[in-house]
RNA sequence: GGCCCUGUGGUCAAGCGGUUAAGACGGAGCCCUCUCAAGGCUCAAUCCCGGGUUCGAUUCCCGGCAGGGUCACCA
């Protein structure tokens, strides 16, 4: 047979460049021997989420702390997947999470000598690739149809046989001159399939850059290569874009791995020395008692708006990430709590063999710290920017006043002082923290524990001795002082010896004058909260807390 | 079902033939304290099972079992 012939009825395509020309226009990137080059590989199907920022993370660490390059690939072969925007919302949604790419789709930057950058434009190459296979007679074209295609599987089913194209199940791979370029006349549609070389009796030891010597069978199955449509499929288009983009690491998810044969197999038929490949474990959940893949259905905290809307901070969201990604990060983070992570000397080898658990305690104590370590301007920022989006009225209103919502901030999160609240995990809890220091939204519950002439006494006799500008031993004296007025304790340790002598003690002064102010029996200190509250505001709440 | 990957406390996990089997989250308790938060201290809790190899296996080998993944003209 006239493979060169075949191969251009084929592939009829005019102007295809010889293939071994992209050699010379894509060259070798010049870089430093241990520099990686890594990439996001996305299909533009909609909305990135946790699973795509974890491996963009690896990705992104691995080529920034060996000074290489990490850039985004948009693989868009499949015409019916597609959504408009979705390219933008990878990059934006990133970049939120402070994870910015080098190279690539939609990025403006004078390294983008590798592209087109999206696999639709890159027709040509592939079809110079796959004609050149033809000719080769490493590759043949199909005409089974679905239906062809189905009985044969279902047939292999039922004789508990490998599924798929391969073998003597591979019928157009041996078809005649003749019926091939009838079928032509015909115009049926076909595909162009691998004439796989390999077979199911040989295995291949492949080292992984995560899970080490990984032992897989052969290649046996002659894939698709070019749909019907002309358009590659992702195992070819893999090859050839990897190869040329000069990707050295390839980091993808562990469901890749059953498919590493065929991309073994393509590299080789292609002659392309293949990258690394590094195969991550997946993200799971614990639902009913299995595990189980997160699921983009099924669990919204697989979606990274998910945690934008709760108001996670983002750089937490990246530190817990980073957590599973390596181990070590955590006992790093400990050691350096002031560092940025990206100094952290992140290495794919280090990552997890084995699935692991999203862990919502764990992001949420994460987020506690990164929180506690805001200045009272960042905290500002972090918080209105929250309620912008997704606060009430009420809470954007309050935040126009900056200078008041620092002063209770400051307070509140125990910002500047040795003493950090540590309990906020999201923005959300922060905004509902500081709604009684106005008054729209102060909404007292006065659960007081005592009885109406004790309640009163308290209130009143503070709010004679009250005098703002008390520091806080003065007030404490104060609060103090009120405590036998009522038969109370004044001295917890007086208290303590004998308790059935007294009606409570001075804790409990400070509470019926925290919930008359704060109208809940826990806040931050007290004195404080009255001073930033003025005078005015704490008199009339404690005029209005009193039991009628 | 075939093939592949994984298997240390509830969770994330160190560990590479000899350890009292780290650490973190979560849980329990105590201390401190005007309450909350924070902080300090203490405690409970782990090597999937069975065979080997070895003086000695969590660690090496084999076999089970369990969980996950994958078997498309989707990526």
């Amino acid at each position: 047979m006239d493979l060169k012939k075949l191969a251009a009825a084929l592939i009829p395509d005019k102007d295809l460049l010889p293939p071994e020309s992209y050699e010379e226009i894509y060259p070798e990137r010049a870089r430093a021997p241990k520099a990686e080059v890594t990439r996001l590989a996305p299909s533009p199907t909609g909305f990135i989420h946790l699973g795509n920022l974890y491996s963009a993370l690896a990705d992104e660490r691995s080529a920034h702390t060996t000074g290489g390059i990490f850039y985004l690939r948009i693989e868009d072969t499949d015409e019916k997947r597609r959504v408009d925007g979705a390219v933008e919302s990878v990059i934006r949604s990133l970049d939120y999470f402070g994870i910015n790419f080098d190279e690539g789709a939609e990025i403006d930057s004078p390294l983008n000598k590798y592209g087109p950058y999206y696999q639709r434009r890159r027709a040509e190459i592939y079809r110079a690739f796959a004609k050149r296979l033809i000719e080769r007679d490493l590759a043949y074209p199909c005409f089974c149809t679905e239906e062809e295609l189905n009985a044969v599987r279902e047939e292999q089913t039922a004789g508990k046989k490998t599924t798929g194209y391969y073998g003597s199940y591979a019928k157009c791979r041996s078809l005649s001159e003749e019926r091939i370029y009838a079928n032509l006349a015909a115009g049926k549609p076909y595909v162009i399939r691998l004439k796989s070389q390999g077979s199911a009796d040989n295995k291949i030891i492949f080292r992984d850059e995560i899970k080490g010597e990984v032992t897989v069978t052969e290649n046996d199955q002659d894939v698709v290569i070019l749909k019907s449509d002309g358009i590659p499929t992702y195992h070819f288009a893999h090859a050839i874009d990897d190869h040329f983009m000069r990707t050295t690491l390839v980091i993808r998810g562990e469901e890749w791995l059953s498919s590493l044969p065929v991309h073994l197999e393509l590299h080789k038929a292609l002659g392309f020395r293949p990258p690394r490949y590094a195969h991550t474990s997946s993200l799971m959940k614990m639902d009913g008692g299995t595990k189980r893949k997160l699921s983009k259905r099924k669990d919204p905290e697989l979606s990274l708006d998910y945690y934008r809307k709760a108001g996670y901070f983002p750089l937490a969201v990246v530190k817990y990430l980073m957590t599973i990604l390596n181990s070590g990060f955590e006992e790093w983070s400990l050691k350096n709590p002031e560092a940025d992570y990206r100094d952290f000397p992140f290495k794919v080898s280090k990552m997890g063999k084995s699935g692991a658990l999203f862990d919502l305690d764990k992001l949420n104590d994460v987020s506690k710290t990164e929180i506690s370590k805001l200045s009272a301007e960042q905290c500002y920022d972090f918080l209105k920017g929250w309620t912008d989006e997704f606060g009430t009225e009420a809470d954007r209103q309050h935040f126009q006043d900056k200078t008041y919502i620092i002063d209770v901030l400051s307070l509140i999160m125990g910002i500047g002082g040795k003493k950090r609240r540590k309990d906020i995990e999201r923005a959300e809890q922060g905004v509902r923290l500081i709604d009684y220091f106005f008054d729209d939204t102060f909404a007292p519950e006065y659960n007081y524990r005592f009885g109406k002439d004790t309640v009163n006494a308290v209130l009143k006799s503070f709010a004679e001795k009250y005098d703002p500008s008390d520091d806080n031993g003065a007030w404490f004296a104060k609060v103090k002082a009120i405590a036998p007025e009522v038969g109370f304790a004044a001295e917890m340790s007086e208290y303590k010896t004998a308790p059935e002598k007294f009606g409570g003690n001075v804790s409990d002064v400070a509470e019926i004058l925290r919930i008359a102010v704060t109208g809940k029996p826990d806040s931050p200190d007290l004195c404080t909260i009255m001073r930033i509250l003025g005078k005015r505001r704490v008199l009339k709440r404690l005029s209005d807390a009193e039991i009628l």
